[in-house]
DNA sequence: CTATGCATATTATTTAATTAACAAATTACT
DNA sequence: AGTAATTTGTTAATTAAATAATATGCATAG
């Protein structure tokens, strides 16, 4: 029962792909799609995407290939994207602003239902009718409303003491883009978001062009 | 000469991270290390450290381990962050503000000389010195100013547009923010950062437990 | 209604990545 | 100085991932 057969992480990554591309072929109309006309959209080699795919569940029809619509739904489902999540960001900063401003969040079910900071310049003005609050309050505020989703934008020197209030208050993933390691309880989900790492390959690929595959 | 023996892409992504804690050790003035503290650290096996590592040279000695200063500067001239790039970004809104404001891309070498937007209420405001112009303007700007860093933090709507005023220009590498593919010449390094791809990683993993494992 | 071709699901194979093992060099201790 | 303890570089073994192959099931055309 302790390992069931896990799903590996290069194929989860795949997904959110996956969906991308399936939410494009939705808004054009295409109602149907093959693993080879995946393949060259995406890069990836079709037997990749059917193995993939294959993880989840049959979800093709041999001599017909994938129903978009379908197989659209059932990715959101798996990633989690029929939930609407409640969020919390800590750092009003630009970064925490702009990802408060950003619709595709929102569309994807994550409400940003805060920001908060300790800049008193900064509290109680409103981004898109988010409210930035004292981070003196956020603590409650999460418990209050049953956020599940905690992001932080702060500068890495208070990235772990955010974390840390995060757990206290029952969050249940962190979304940090502070360029540290946050320590929390096991059970919590952190996805980190390393700006400075992406910076840096494209820094070493373009002294490097030997080691550079185009990637999608 | 054609097919060197080129270093793989998962070494390669694991080369920023090596460099990060490498800084942290060099601030609190550590000035020795050993794979295995390393491992700790980092949460790659030492075995793995030592053989990412000696992909570009033997940089430490057997019974002392790596001289961290030393190592530090390897890596960094590996990583070509000896340099100084000279960037641009389009896209003026929150995050194209906040890649500007951020003192860690310009410690690193990653120069903003300007951002470019189409919005009339944007242009000529000034961020930290650096100000916002026409986007009109930006391949004279670029190719005047020996740019070689295109930033793209516009909605995915004009990404492609832009990515081609980046390629028509001369820009050597793009860093695209847009969750949208962009195709330019195969010279031309991009790397992509799909935050949402991120979150719905994050989405599923809430949503399944049991495949997670923890990554720094 | 049948035959042909298409495209999946699935298994086998190959390639890549990770981990383990160990000889050689160095340090640190007695 | 001599010996035990470290710790690397490097090769070998193992595990994981990607690709290729193939049998099966549907769709489509006549």
């Amino acid at each position: 029962m302790e390992k069931e057969n896990r799903v590996s992480i290069t194929v989860i990554r795949r997904l959110p792909k996956y969906y991308r591309y399936l939410n494009d072929l939705l808004n054009k109309g295409i109602n149907r799609i093959s693993s080879q006309e995946l393949s060259k959209m995406t890069g990836f080699t079709a037997s990749q995407i059917r193995q993939d795919l294959n993880n989840f569940g049959g979800f093709g029809q041999q001599g017909y290939g994938y129903n978009v619509e379908d197989l659209h739904s059932q990715l959101g489902k798996i990633l989690g994207l029929d939930k609407v999540y409640k969020s919390v960001i800590a750092g009003a900063g630009n970064l925490g602003q702009a990802i408060a401003n950003y619709r595709g969040f929102q569309d994807a079910g994550f409400e940003v239902l805060s920001l908060f900071d300790k800049n008193p310049k900064l509290i109680g003005i409103k981004i898109r009718d988010i409210e930035i609050r004292d981070v003196d309050e956020m603590e409650s505020f999460i418990k209050e409303n049953g956020i599940e989703i905690g992001i932080i934008t702060t500068p890495k020197e208070s990235a772990q003491m955010i974390a840390e209030i995060f757990e206290r208050s029952g969050i249940k993933g962190i979304w940090n883009f502070a360029p540290a390691d946050i320590k929390v309880k096991e059970d919590i989900i952190v996805e980190n978001v390393y700006l400075n790492e992406s910076l840096f390959a494209l820094s070493y690929f373009m002294n490097n062009k030997k080691d550079y595959v185009r990637r999608d």
